[in-house]
RNA sequence: GGCUGCGUAGCAAAAUGGUUAUGCAGUGGCCUGCAAAGCCAUCUACAGCGGUUCGAUUCCGCUCGCAGCCUCCA
């Protein structure tokens, strides 16, 4: 039984979905005007964990996450680079679709682009405007009218008199109250446009999300996540303007994940202290990085430091390990892990358990080993079927033990595998003379490479990068 | 100022009203020529103060500390 924390609540819910068997989700995504940073890869791989098990739970699952490619910090960084937006906007979604396919993350079903869905804005405008809902301020610009909606505040908790427009920005003054927000943004000249009832022009930022959603998902579906500061205003003015433009409930359950953060403090742009992905891949393999963002519940703070990212590749290491030179076949699972690994996973998603469950199945596989093949293989299946989930531990393990940490591919200084192998006769050539100290020095002279040799009881000799 | 959330052992990170989290690190063993890997055992906890309770890390209150939102941000 699938619990999911809701946002709107602010309780552990049993999920329901609204049609038995089916599920729609909807997480916002990225605006295209840059690199994705560590923040973004842990929604693309939360939510993509949480589709993946959606559906190993059996349900029919639409994901649907958009694209922001239209909105100001795309027009001006597209001024600065003397190109057109959509030459800026592709290249950073092609560059997105590469950080996600390393990150293991599958693509949504649906990838609306805000900029194809212009007259489903339109529409939605057009019906909050006939609603009283919406209104054109004295400079051109339609806007949302807060305090018409009657629910407002009800995602983030606030209330309208508490809320203090204006303390950290100015107040526009075509606004009938500061809070309204923008619907449809009237064009200067030069800026990319669309011709609309109010004129040429381009949708606010939130109304994207109101009418992709509804377009792709219908007015009321289930799931709609995102990272936490898009709680407010940004899924409270989704909600304004989907409920007051369709007039029905608009989403069950709100899932929102928790913050990167540097030294203690939210990973942003706007502070400057972010590391892109492609970045990070430079030093750390990409299912470290993956492993490290599920290594802890995905509300809770995920502290970035090469040390932990370090860790992480320790932990998956071990994992690796215990399935090195097996041959795993499809059988049927261990049920009491996958019962184990379910109830972690059914409870709001909890991957940190789940990876313990991980653990547990690697120390039982490692000491049946050598007593109980059968029971070998049933663990090893087990473990990759489950890990499967979370998208790790599909790699061959000796692959993946061997291979060279990010970053070292093509340095000359380091030995090839040939390299190695030979030294490895060569030690254990040293090794049959009961040569000792010759046999050390090989060992101690891989090692400094990063390669760590290990003797089997069978007289072989197995290596792995550190 | 308003509203959220969090504070767990050396580090990271979960659960839980009474019983082993898990990974890394440490200590002692087994294994090994010695190692590594693996296995076994073991030491470090629940911010502070009150309350509820037979019993609280777990529930409630207060205090302190940290983070976030109230502008764009995942």
């Amino acid at each position: 039984m699938l619990k999911i924390y809701n946002t709107l609540t602010r309780e552990k819910e049993l999920f329901t979905p609204r049609v038995p068997g089916k599920v729609g989700m909807y997480v916002c995504g990225m605006t295209v005007y840059d690199y994705c940073h560590v923040g973004h890869a842990r929604v693309m791989v939360v939510f993509d964990t949480v589709a993946r098990y959606m559906r190993h739970s059996g349900y029919e699952l639409t994901y649907v996450r958009n694209i922001t490619d239209i909105d100001d910090k795309i027009i001006q960084r597209a001024n600065q680079n003397g190109e057109v937006f959509t030459a800026l906007t592709e290249r950073f979604i092609e560059a997105m679709h590469e950080d996600e396919r390393a990150l293991a993350v599958l693509p949504p079903d649906r990838e609306p682009k805000a900029s194809e869905a212009i007259d489903d804005i339109i529409a939605m405008i057009d019906a909050l405007i006939a609603k009283g809902l919406a209104y054109v301020g004295s400079n051109g610009d339609v806007f949302y009218a807060v305090t018409k909606f009657a629910g407002y505040g009800q995602l983030s908790g606030k209330n309208l008199d508490d809320l203090q427009a204006g303390e950290r920005v100015d107040v526009d003054l075509a606004k009938r109250n500061p809070l309204d927000f923008v619907l449809w943004k009237m064009a200067k000249a030069n800026e990319p446009a669309w011709s609309s009832p109010w004129g040429m022009g381009r949708p606010g930022w939130h109304i994207e999300c109101s009418a992709m959603s509804t377009c792709c998902l219908g007015n009321h579906f289930d799931i709609h996540g995102g990272g936490m500061d898009l709680q407010f205003p940004h899924h409270e003015n989704e909600i304004a303007q989907s409920e007051g433009a369709t007039g029905e409930h608009y989403v069950n359950y709100w899932m929102h994940n928790g913050f990167v953060r540097i030294n203690e403090e939210k990973m942003s742009k706007s502070l400057g202290n972010f590391f892109t992905v492609r970045e990070v891949l430079q030093r750390f393999r990409p299912e470290v990085v993956r492993f490290f963002i599920l290594s802890s519940h995905y509300r809770s703070p995920l502290n970035y430091s090469d040390e932990h990212l370090n860790e992480a590749g320790v932990a998956l290491t071990r994992l690796y390990t215990s399935l090195r030179g097996l041959e795993i076949k499809d059988e049927p699972l261990d049920e009491n892990y996958k019962v184990r690994f379910e109830q972690a996973m059914d409870d709001d998603f909890n991957t940190a358990v789940a990876i313990s469950v991980l653990f547990d199945l690697a120390r039982e596989l490692n000491k049946t080993k050598e007593s109980d093949p059968t029971k070998t293989r049933q663990l090893a299946a087990t473990l990759k079927a489950l890990a499967s989930l979370l998208g790790i531990l599909q790699e061959d393990p000796d692959s993946f033990l061997k291979g060279l940490a990010a970053g070292e591919a093509s340095d000359d200084s380091v030995f090839s595998e040939d390299d190695i192998e030979q030294l490895i006769q060569d030690r254990l050539n040293a090794k049959q003379s009961k040569q000792w100290a010759l046999a050390d020095s090989i060992r101690d002279e891989l090692k400094a490479q990063g390669v760590v040799l290990e003797d089997a009881p069978n007289g072989t000799t197995s290596w792995r990068r550190e």
